[in-house]
DNA sequence: TAAATTTATTAACAATTGTTATCGTATAGC
DNA sequence: GCTATACGATAACAATTGTTAATAAATTTA
């Protein structure tokens, strides 16, 4: 399940009577949190740093996501579905984390309504995403995409090392590389 | 809010006491059912027959998803949003369909728990559906997408017009002929 | 049935992107 | 500080896709 903002939750519920689920989790750059194959046992919340979710397409890695602060983060089909997760979650930056276990995630879910409606909010607000995404990569040209999130994500091109972007707009390096001495 | 299968539905809650709420709606190939720019005030679910989802895109129709037998749709962003629809909705073959009125959509999603909890399991299926999409759009050549749909998704080769299927690839119709004339 | 419209194929050329490789710079780890 | 690695720019060429136009077949409409 992906938390988009987990302060939102607090204003909702009693936040500080589940405190002692989350544990701090501090981890340098280039750290691994979840690997391809692996169950997915936690959910994470960003204090500080960003994270990456990507996968491996035929010895390439292909970069789909990028989470910043006060974000949540898990690899949504493991979590929900308890199979393997299909991709790696590793951080960019140093990052210090906090995570809640899926077994107390669930319980949440169940005991309080309020937490679950903000999760079905989250859910939808998540879907309405990727299917934006979707549209994009069928209307836009590579070099559109790129003018687009420099608009309205400068953080991302600003924070983000530049292959990592490329994969994420569906081109080559070299590609975005190109598109970007045009400009 | 998209609804995969209603049939599912009626399996969990007592569907017979809510049966009259569904209005029954026989339309001809090529007929609008919500407009661009307009309110999204039904949910439809199809008996028979197919739809798609379209939006004009400088002058082009694209096509970005297809509805067959037993699937339900509406504008998502319209209909939970309260939003002017960002898409068309048209039928593609002569279609029987049933539609309920978002306010009653609205009050079963209040008063049935059951109800609620199948939308939010049939969001979740749709979110998954569409990173689905995204991840095959910057991994995957758009000939290597036309031959997964023919693998996992024959129907929609068959019943679907080629310039339809082109748009949803992300490609031209001319693209796509020559890599049908290349298989 | 005839005419109009829609749909799909193909060709020629332009534009874009992928691939491979080289190079210089920046960064991280020792 | 030094070395190894990572990162980004660029060049040359191949492959793919877009654009425009012409054509033929299929379907719809009158």
């Amino acid at each position: 399940m992906i938390v988009e903002n987990l302060n939102k939750i607090s204003t909702h519920i009693n936040w500080v009577e589940y405190k002692h689920l989350w544990k701090q989790l501090n981890v340098p750059a280039k750290t691994i949190l979840l690997k391809e194959g692996e169950m997915s046992k936690r959910a994470y919340w960003i204090e500080k740093g960003c994270l990456r979710l990507w996968f491996n397409n035929n010895g390439k890695d292909i970069t789909f996501q990028f989470f910043f602060e006060n974000e949540g983060v898990s690899s949504i089909e493991s979590f929900s579905k308890n199979i393997p997760s299909p991709f790696y979650l590793e951080s960019i930056e140093p990052s210090v984390l906090h995570y809640i276990l899926k077994k107390d995630f669930e319980m949440l879910m169940e005991k309080i309504p309020d937490f679950k409606n903000i999760i079905f909010e989250a859910t939808l607000e998540r879907q309405i995403y990727y299917m934006e995404q979707f549209l994009s990569l069928i209307k836009d040209k590579p070099k559109e995409r790129y003018l687009k999130l420099l608009k309205e994500k400068p953080h991302i091109i600003q924070r983000i090392p530049q292959h990592y972007i490329a994969s994420y707009l569906g081109i080559t390096s070299v590609s975005l590389s190109r598109i970007r001495n045009k400009i």
